[in-house]
DNA sequence: AATGAATGAGCATTCATTCAT
DNA sequence: GATGAATGAATGCTCATTCAT
């Protein structure tokens, strides 16, 4: 009974912090729950326990959504695809989780020890693009910052997809395709213009 | 007089905001910027109207750091190189900018005109990227979504290089190499994994 | 309960205003109705809602003094004294009211709404006074012109009787015998001049 | 020169103070005289003292309307109602003043001294009514009784004309027919309604 | 005299949190 | 466990007044 009422209160919260930001009023929030005041602070003893409680909730949501099923073995490319696109597919069937995943990530109400845990959750996911950095330019690079340059252009993608949904299929191939290339390209490719000599990277 | 106090009222504004969150108070900020609450009122007449102002004024300083000295002729990966170089600098010089553009560009607080004006400020810079276009993932997407794209990864560049500023170069580099992959690759490369098959895009 | 408290920070209300004018501080009217500040906003939820309910109430609460309990049938003159006597001695009982009732009128804190509510209310006690109405100079004027003046008069007699209390009945009739003149007579008095000639009315 | 400017602020708190009430900056009162914030300073050293000015000020403006050019003699009723003809006119050619006059009037901002004096000021103008006293209603009441209700009643006659100017000769004479009325008159009129017996007054 | 930036106390209002019922 | 009135610190903003120029 408890555990119904505070996926409710999470799912409150994810409307009306997608709506109004992190200041949204923990009496709005219980509003849109269905609760008073008083109870929701049954279910999260402060608001801030609140905000990492659904910031960790978000963050497992979305693993849930991207490694299950899990995704039928084969070549490393393709399974990568998959997973790109269940990513993409769960910020557009919900554009508020992403929203205000990215509103407490970039706050300051994530505990460390919260942070570690939805890095921990995502791991199944990132693992796939994790495994595609030897030979490209994130080689030499920490995992981590492989890791939020793929979140960050999923955020992008998953952002643009929300503005115009209808174009899904588009956004999502295109913004694969970059986060590919982004991850395992190392050498100079035949690029667009060909006369390059100068270049120092 | 006024202008240097109102840009000092801007420069505390980005540490205290940097700090503390959008939720600063006007009071903090005046008190950073060494000057009463009133005064405060006096340069910007609302709280919101300073945080506008406060975008622009970051974003056109973002600019102005990436496109002066004007950046010379040669090759398009030269230049862009040279832009994404100035671009990460920036961020690593003063973190705290790009902490509060970004604290801004996800709150609500912006109005559609202050955002126009942003994007055109960063255009000069911008454009270098979005010559390469044709031929990469984004060639069929909108030119909005390709600058988020590279907007996302300098911001994931410049946080790795804030946490740690020592390996600047190790970082730009590889970020770079990143990006420019992932504008201008559009084909299958001799990437890391050789049985492709199945994958879709 | 709710009522009880709604009740006391009106009364609360018409005591501080009266005592410092309008710009009485929410703070003070909590304070002086044994509230914090936060819980009178439970009550109204805005300062204009607050002056809009006590105007409301007062007059409501005037016009209750005047015709409860019920003026007995008879003369016209007779039931016009009486409710005028009423009327004059509910503001000597209170005189704060009256005063916070002229201060609210006179700003520009009423909305339209509740200013005709207010007219409403008062329109038993009105009516018997513009009953008297033709034949009189307002025989030909608009009735709130007629109910204005009565009002103001009323107003001026309240006045008077709160300076000095004791003088009431002396204040109070020669009031009415002044009101009812007023609204009652058209014609050429035997006034206490004797040669009118050039006069033009 | 000093007078020049002094007239100017009083002009201009007047208007200001008439649209939106006593709580009118003294900044937006110094910028509808052309003047600085801190020019407004040299004038009046406080902003009560502006307000106490200015009542006074307006007072005398009235009194001079009322008794300028001298009112020929001739029967009391005759100069009685060229006074109130002039009093009315004063209030409908801007209404704005008598406006201003009420608001400070119900205030607390008066010092007794300027009451006093605002009260000599009109001596002239209220003398004519005070004259009709004996015989009539406020036969035995103190003069300020008498003046105050002979105040209010024209208070009420210019709001009703400032309201509908073009009625100004229609409300103005029923104005004074009530008015002269209400001070003349004591005994029982033949009034509207002809069964009198027991009323009291 | 005139200016207008600077000051900071004061105000209406919000909100996380508590607690008696 | 649920409720929602109560709390009071905190916030954005205003304004009379001062004072260096």
């Amino acid at each position: 009974m408890s555990d119904q009422r505070r996926a409710a209160v999470l799912k409150a919260a994810t409307r009306v912090i997608a709506r109004d930001g992190l200041t949204a009023s923990t009496a709005s929030i219980a509003a849109e729950a269905g609760l008073s005041v008083g109870s929701l602070f049954n279910y999260f003893p402060t608001k801030t326990a609140l905000i990492n409680a659904l910031y960790l909730h978000l963050k497992r949501d979305l693993a849930g959504a991207v490694v299950e099923p899990s995704i039928p073995p084969g070549p490393l490319r393709g399974r990568a695809w998959e997973a790109w696109r269940r990513w993409i597919r769960w910020g557009a069937a919900d554009p508020d989780k992403q929203r205000v995943l990215m509103l407490i990530d970039v706050s300051h109400e994530l505990t460390g020890r919260t942070r570690e845990d939805g890095v921990e959750a995502m791991q199944g996911a990132d693992s796939l693009f994790a495994e595609a950095r030897p030979g490209g330019p994130f080689a030499d690079q920490p995992l981590e910052f492989l890791v939020a340059t793929v979140g960050a252009m999923a955020a992008t993608t998953m952002e643009a997809v929300a503005r115009e949904p209808e174009e899904f299929e588009s956004r999502c191939s295109a913004g694969f395709a970059a986060v590919w290339a982004a991850i395992v390209i190392s050498e100079r490719p035949s690029g667009s213009d060909a006369d390059e000599r100068r270049s120092r990277p």
